[in-house]
DNA sequence: GTAATATATGAACACTTGCTCAACTATTCA
DNA sequence: TGAATAGTTGAGCAAGTGTTCATATATTAC
């Protein structure tokens, strides 16, 4: 398999998104649809700000996309990719 | 989503196998078939130390498995999921 | 306007990661 | 046997990561 350094990057980054337990409940949660900062902050059982940090990341990597109404910043994931890389990871870690 | 947190620990250390850009190189050239520890060195511009620090880390994840011939070590692929999880991130990637 | 709410941001810090270098084991060859 | 080859391992260190804490911004309610 040929694989550029340039991709071998970009596919390192785009498994980094999802190589941390907190960004990972975060998608989980994101998979039943959207939420805000704070609600995903007391699912999480984390600080708005540390959710708010992890969300950054995602966002910068195109997995969440933002909305905002009134005073609340809700969230939601931005690609299907995500929740296929998910779901196939799932399988992985269930079936031993 | 529900999603214990011991399952979100398992997941992120699933994805953080592929989550550096020397791993990815190693996946990718393991994909053709198995390879010595001295020939991925040459291929991938680094030193044996460090491939074969990397290479303990995927096999502590069964990503890759080990067979031993004379002084050499030759490593292959240990599951088709980590092939399965490559193609999907590469295609991510690459549809923009 | 002020106060309260919801989120974002930057600095600081502990912790982790990936490399190098040196030392080590195991195997082959002479 | 000794030297050369192939790989592994541990310590050390620079760079990166995820959190907390304090502060800043934006919006709503009064």
């Amino acid at each position: 398999m040929k694989l550029t350094e340039l991709k071998a990057i970009q596919l390192a980054e785009l498994f980094s998104a999802l190589s941390d337990a907190s960004r990972v409940r975060i998608i989980a949660l994101l998979l039943d649809g959207e939420m805000g900062v704070g609600a995903l902050a007391e699912k999480l059982n984390m600080t708005e700000s540390a959710v708010s940090h992890q969300l950054r990341g995602l966002r910068q990597m195109r997995f969440v996309r933002a909305r905002k109404s009134g005073r609340q910043v809700f969230y939601r994931l931005d690609d299907d990719h995500v929740e296929k890389l998910y779901r196939m990871g799932l399988e992985h870690v269930e079936h031993k």
